[in-house]
DNA sequence: CAGCATCCGCCGTGATACTG
DNA sequence: CAGTATCACGGCGGATGCTG
């Protein structure tokens, strides 16, 4: 979801709703913050998603200061996504989310998790 | 944004997010929640959307019982718009943007209503 | 005022294949 | 493993115009 193209710098929520939209934004948040770090991890938890797609919302949540990369020059290459402190302070969001979905949709799996499972929730 | 097309049944906040997402959606349950009832009203308040954009939102709003839709036979045909428990069931989620926005985003209006000025906001 | 019908364009997304 | 390049599709949303 997105906002009012005109005075959105005026708008607190359309302004998050900018950088929370997007189909796989929220759901790469969560997974994140539930430990998966790398891009393979990612790939496999939002199961579904192609490399294109993550590639991109990883980039324009890093290029937004939600989340840090940090890459590892080894011979297999390896890198590592992390919550920034402002991607941490998006977390409530997220648990709202889920405690709406819980309450009012009839989800009651407590593994939200599970919208993707990695064997169970790592 | 969305979620998995896949199994979304199972994960609360993929579920959340395909009610919220959606250009407007979000700013359409702020601006009910802020008062705002009538179509015209809202029209006016997310300036910038189409009647047709945001007849769209409200209808699916409504089959998925966020809003609920009293409509008065009178002459000049009224109709409000107000949310449900379930639809208030969601403004915790727009506070919660609300306060990422100005925490982290710059966002110090205090009304984000200002996001579409209806008049300093009603 | 409320809102539907039609047409159209944009952008996010998916699929697939290839590279460092 | 960790992406990038390309191609193409689909749906959301915008613009306009009409009806009840």
């Amino acid at each position: 979801m997105a906002a009012a193209t005109k005075d959105k710098t005026t708008c607190p929520v359309c302004a998050t709703a900018e950088i929370v939209c997007g189909k796989w934004t929220i759901l790469i948040i969560r997974d994140l913050a539930a430990g998966r770090s790398r891009f393979c991890e990612l790939e496999r938890s939002l199961q579904g998603i192609s490399p294109r797609t993550l590639s991109l919302r990883l980039k324009a949540l890093e290029e937004e200061g939600v989340v840090a990369r940090k890459t590892y020059p080894e011979v297999p290459p390896r890198v590592e996504y992390v919550l920034t402190p402002k991607g941490r302070a998006l977390l409530p969001l997220i648990e709202d989310m889920r405690a709406f979905g819980r309450e009012w949709l009839g989800m009651k799996g407590d593994i939200d998790t599970a919208c993707a499972p990695v064997e169970a929730a790592a």
